[in-house]
DNA sequence: ATAGGGTTAATA
DNA sequence: TATTAACCCTAT
């Protein structure tokens, strides 16, 4: 007797969602045993969420089934033959800003923004919502497991840490940091300016394709994640769900594969669909995007 | 235990 | 019949 295929409800689904920003994707065993979710996933197996995750990342990311993407997987003629990818999201790769001419409106901020890896942090306490704040060790923990990093990046991870707290975006209450309230609101409000007419009550389905990326993508930026906090609005969770399913799922193509061509496949095949090339930025700063929404910029093929 | 290719049940 | 989502198999 075949199983009659037991359909995902949104409980599940969501569960799963959750279970991956706790725990991180690939840690399957671990969100399916994490007391917090077992209740609700406790008929999936870790090879269900696996899969599940699979199509929820696949159908998100606007391209279709899962097979058409593995035509990409064109290893990169790299001379550096150790499997130990390390190099290639980690400095921002000069290689792409070459081959990309972004009007980089970079550093000189007046408002004194940190580039790269104080998103991660913002992104990393938003995450996490302890109360009573993290202390370094979770948040370098956080961001080790998420994104590769530099060798030295403790280090520099204490210095990030001084820095935004010197900018009150985020607070030291003994040894543990949390996002302000200040800069949280701060962020609601430029969420709010930037979130606009879509409709986002409409199924995961009408999200797919250009309208992910041209209208709100800077929806990303690190003070959006800080702005759920307060704008706890559920469709703005779930749209930026999808958002960072996006950017994660790109992290995982070019780390798998080590290559800037599959990097590049991925950008030609959107560019030549006519859009808007909010990806190059993320594949250049990480998850930081450029705070002038208007500064995103297409690319000639 | 996980990733990824492959298969089948449901459905448009 | 073509697509999709759930499920299965196997190498790592």
């Amino acid at each position: 007797m075949g199983a009659p295929k037991q359909k995902w409800t949104s409980e599940e689904e969501e569960a799963l969602r959750r279970g991956v920003l706790k725990h991180g994707a690939g840690k399957w065993r671990t969100i399916q045993k994490d007391p917090e979710f077992s209740p609700v996933l406790s008929s999936r197996s870790n090879i269900d969420l696996k899969d599940k995750w699979r199509n929820l990342s696949f159908s998100a990311s606007g391209l279709g089934s899962r097979d058409k993407i593995k035509v990409l997987r064109i290893k990169a003629p790299s001379s550096s033959t150790s499997p130990s990818s390390q190099s290639l999201l980690l400095p921002p790769s000069d290689k792409v800003t070459e081959a990309s001419p972004l009007a980089d409106s970079e550093k000189s901020s007046q408002d004194g923004k940190i580039p790269k890896y104080s998103s991660m942090i913002i992104e990393a306490l938003y995450e996490m919502r302890d109360p009573n704040g993290s202390d370094v060790d979770a948040i370098c923990n956080y961001i080790e497991q998420r994104h590769e990093v530099q060798a030295n990046f403790r280090r520099l991870l204490t210095t990030k840490l001084r820095r935004l707290t010197a900018a009150k975006k985020i607070e030291k209450i003994d040894r543990a940091y949390k996002i302000t309230e200040s800069y949280a609101a701060k962020a609601s409000i430029a969420m709010k300016s930037l979130s606009p007419k879509k409709d986002l009550a409409k199924p995961l389905k009408a999200s797919q394709n250009a309208g992910l990326f041209a209208a709100t993508s800077p929806a990303l930026d690190a003070a959006a994640a800080a702005a759920m906090k307060v704008a706890d609005a559920e469709a703005k969770a779930h749209l930026a769900n999808e958002h960072m399913m996006e950017v994660e799922r790109i992290f995982k193509l070019s780390e798998e594969t080590e290559s800037l061509l599959t990097l590049a496949s991925e950008i030609y095949e959107r560019c030549s669909r006519g859009e808007v090339l909010t990806v190059l930025q993320v594949a250049q700063n990480g998850f930081e995007f450029e705070r002038n929404s208007s500064a995103s910029s297409t690319v000639h093929a």
